[in-house]
RNA sequence: GGCGAGUUACCCAAGCGGCCAAAGGGAUCUGAUUGUAAAUCAGCCGUCAUCGACUUCGGGGGUUCGAAUCCCUCACUCGCCA
């Protein structure tokens, strides 16, 4: 679903100096080799620049979408993007903080592959002077054999600069330990590096914070090898002021694919930020300019209750993500849905539509409702949905379900359009036949 | 290769023959408050079920009336020495 709309309407924001002086000012450099020098050579001549995303998952997640967005706004600048898809560093895994990764097969790793070429897509323009060029890291690995490897890339690694890596020194650190083959990680990204410099010219990589030894271990083969200084700059780790992990939702991630997060959902994470948190969501996660998020931050302070910063934060990044009609049906469907009226009084086209862009199943009405909640995901087990009916927490049509009720007849429930609501605002769709 | 330590529920972590479905903390979830926020307080927090039953403490085997707890074995991890 590209959203070519969305796209050509981005653009930086040109009260800033140079592209640099906005990225700092969007909090989006964390660590960088050089400042100075990245801020001249992204004001200068337009540059080739690289980042990758290894296929360990179906789809890209929101922790991702930075980097893309990051991208975009380079492009926006007029610079070359390289988007590079790991599908032979996907087969390593680099190294997380707490444990080994389970390896994956080459037929999944290579499904994946496809899943996140696309996904980049959609963010970034093709065609033009300096169209998204996809890359992946499989086409010059796979021939490589081990001895050719550790003779000609190997040879210019340290093992002490190595160790010294700090995604290397933690797990040595854990009791989780690391193997041989994350332990390598690092080169072969290096290595990606110095193939992109020599086949496109790339003098840039971005990437997370946390792939900052992965992103110096390229300037520095590069260094080594063509005696060439190229570049690399890292965004920061996205923190929740409440101190839980960015970009979860009931401990899940928050994927760009609709079919594993849906739109609703999206709309509905954005929508539940902290104030505290909200501003400096715009500014990573928008195109919108700094005079229109300086007036968002102080609707924040004035009149919090709007939640104004929220709403348009989450409009934007559903827009971004799922295009504008998906967005428009999602606002919509959360307008109607929320607050505690009685549904059934909504317009039934209106209403349908809105439980439609929930998870939502069919029925009949001699179903029990615990068995509804867990039917509908609301409830991970009849234990769960018993428990949180126990509790006083699932509501059919906002009407507050008391007792373990047997059928859903038997909670007075006609045969229609239900919301199934757990707590305050988990919502589902029950269509009762 | 040798010696030592370890593997407990989503995560961290106690338990060291029965009182263990398993302390404590965190996360999630629910209620109150509220702005579909935060903070706070309270509750819940293996599964199925009416009391109650069933499965779980790295895998497998054994001892015992009875094991997360003892023994054997396999796998994995960490540390020290070679």
């Amino acid at each position: 679903m590209p959203n070519s709309a969305v796209l050509a309407a981005q653009h930086n924001d040109d009260t800033f100096e140079d592209i640099w002086e906005e990225l700092n000012w969007r909090g989006c450099v964390q660590v960088s080799t050089d400042p100075a020098e990245l801020k001249k050579l992204l004001a200068g001549d337009p540059i080739t620049f690289y980042c990758g995303f290894d296929p360990t998952a179906p789809s890209l997640h929101l922790g991702n979408l930075v980097q893309l967005i990051v991208m975009r706004r380079l492009q926006l600048a007029g610079h070359h993007p390289l988007g590079l898809v790991g599908g032979s560093t996907g087969l390593i895994g680099d190294p997380r903080p707490a444990a080994e990764r389970a390896l994956n097969t080459h037929e999944t790793v290579a499904e994946w592959t496809g899943h996140l070429e696309q996904q980049m897509s959609r963010f970034l323009t093709k065609g033009g002077g300096n169209s998204l060029r996809l890359v992946n890291n499989l086409v010059w690995t796979v021939g490589l054999s081990a001895i050719d490897f550790l003779r000609e890339i190997g040879k210019h690694y340290r093992v002490g600069t190595m160790l010294k890596k700090d995604a290397i020194a933690t797990r040595l650190a854990s009791d989780a330990g690391i193997s041989y083959t994350e332990f390598s990680y690092q080169i072969l990204q290096g290595f990606d590096f110095l193939e992109l410099y020599r086949s496109f010219g790339c003098v840039l990589q971005t990437g997370g914070s946390d792939q900052w030894g992965n992103l110096t271990s390229g300037t520095d083969l590069i260094h080594r090898v063509e005696g060439a200084t190229v570049h690399a700059f890292g965004t920061p780790l996205i923190t929740n002021s409440d101190g839980t992990k960015f970009g979860k939702s009931e401990g899940n991630a928050i994927w760009l694919d609709a079919s594993l997060c849906s739109p609703y959902r999206m709309y509905q994470f954005w929508l539940n930020t902290d104030d505290r948190d909200v501003i400096e969501r715009l500014k990573v996660f928008t195109f919108l300019g700094r005079s229109r998020i300086e007036e968002l931050a102080i609707a924040v302070v004035t009149e919090p209750f709007k939640r104004e910063a929220q709403r348009v934060l989450a409009a934007e990044v559903t827009k971004l993500v799922h295009g504008p009609d998906v967005t428009a049906a999602v606002i919509a469907a959360s307008r109607a849905l929320f607050g505690n009226g009685d549904p059934t009084k909504l317009e039934p086209a209106a209403f349908e539509a809105a439980l439609r862009e929930l998870p939502h199943i069919t029925a009949t009405r001699d179903v029990s409702v615990a068995q509804i909640l867990v039917d509908v995901s609301l409830a991970t087990s009849l234990s769960d949905a018993r428990r949180a009916i126990g509790q006083g927490g699932v509501f059919l049509n906002n009407v507050r379900v008391v007792g373990q009720l047997a059928s859903l007849a038997e909670a007075g429930i006609e045969p229609g359009m239900v919301v199934v609501r757990r707590g305050k605002k988990t919502l589902a769709g029950l269509f009762v036949v």
